[in-house]
DNA sequence: ATTCCTTATTTTGTATACAAAATATACTAT
DNA sequence: ATAGTATATTTTGTATACAAAATAAGGAAT
């Protein structure tokens, strides 16, 4: 018989996902792909129903969605889904582009060449969805080359807070791109970010990286 | 009749409880407070006798301190209470120190004078506890002062995320002041901050209380 | 009609009951 | 005894049932 891996199983293993869980990550898509708009109720009663599972699990996967911030439960009156104003908007995307600054310096001081690497050729499929106007495949490979930057930044924290916070902002960050010209400029920082990485400029990618999240504030504040 | 206030009721009114929510603050204090040690399976059966819930409201609960990290779930395996390694709190203090840096300047930035004054009467408060030796008051105010500042920088995001890593953080942070020496570096830090707040010095602020996180780290990493 | 109050209906909160999974125990074979 | 397996017990996960609160509907008085 084979050796076997050097790992203990359970941190190998698939994570089992419990009903709870596969609720939450479901209601969670549905909020962040609009499905279910904010400041809507949600109706326990008909969404149970739909998802096909019973209230307990249901329940039990709201408080999760709670604590992320997503979904606002008002004691006995029921809950909705979290309505953000433009003020929280602002609030975020202020943090996040501390957060992303900080994240461009640790990349670059802590990052491998191969992953490195690997954020540049991200960062060359988001070229090619660009020339193509290929917007949905454009914006889920920027949300991953923000998720990998700041995981690559060797710290769980903050990669766990920049994930909630992108995950809030998911919706709104969509509407900025939305329009040609800010899609172009967006790209335009997008080039610089990847520059900066090539150098191993922590500084200068912390920099750009902080300036196209405000500049994703002035894209997106007046949709709101 | 007398006319009714200006503010809608619900503003006002008390906000309603919930058993889950009060459960979720009990179990969030044991854990913070020691009772419920890291590490430690939190055995649904007797912590709900012992709080006199039943299991809906106490699993629920445990799912919002989950989402906050402060619990582990394992499927179908029981939760424990999450026990943090060296790596972890370094992360959380590396993190810590650039939110609470930005939170330093933007307070200079952005809080009333009588805010800032605020601020600096809680030091004095600080001080008097640190010259008559009571470490636990010592400590509150501590925590109540990084608090505030963070709550005066005027970004409620910021505010959110420096709270739920201060929660996570605060035991570990009690060590690190258990030792004399250690409290009386932790004080002259803290004496700097109450002087960069009186000139106004965002960056002075911001260096210092950045300075004054990852020296904790040094006081504490000993101890993990 | 409009306001107020009363009574239904729905919705939410909590407890309990049942099912499934994991763990512990006891037994058998070697 | 020990390893392995089968069985019992405990623990966790989910569904349902009941209680309490909130909302909606209906009707009486103005």
């Amino acid at each position: 018989m084979e050796l076997s891996s050097p790992f203990p199983l359970e941190t190998v293993a698939i994570e089992k996902q419990t009903l709870h869980d596969q609720v939450a990550n479901r209601i969670r898509d549905l909020i962040i792909e609009g499905h279910l708009a904010p400041g809507t109720r949600i109706d326990e009663t008909t969404l149970v129903e739909q998802l096909g599972v019973s209230r307990t699990p249901f329940r039990e996967a709201l408080r999760t969605l709670a604590a992320e911030g997503l979904v606002i439960i008002r004691p006995s009156k029921g809950s909705v889904v979290r309505k953000l104003t433009a003020q929280d908007v602002f609030s975020m995307l202020e943090l996040l582009s501390h957060l992303e600054k900080l994240a461009g310096q640790l990349v670059c001081e802590r990052a491998s060449d191969a992953d490195i690497e690997g954020l540049l050729e991200l960062h060359e499929d988001m070229l090619k969805r660009y020339r193509e106007g290929d917007r949905l495949p454009y914006y889920k490979l920027n949300q991953e080359f923000h998720s990998r930057v700041s995981e690559l930044a060797g710290n769980e924290s903050l990669r766990e807070v920049q994930a909630n916070i992108q995950a809030r902002l998911k919706r709104i960050r969509f509407l900025g791109n939305s329009k040609p010209d800010y899609w172009a400029s967006a790209v335009a920082e997008h080039e610089q970010m990847a520059a900066a990485l090539r150098k191993r400029d922590g500084d200068a990618l912390g920099r750009v990286m902080a300036q196209h999240l405000m500049n994703t504030w002035d894209r997106v504040k007046d949709n709101l």
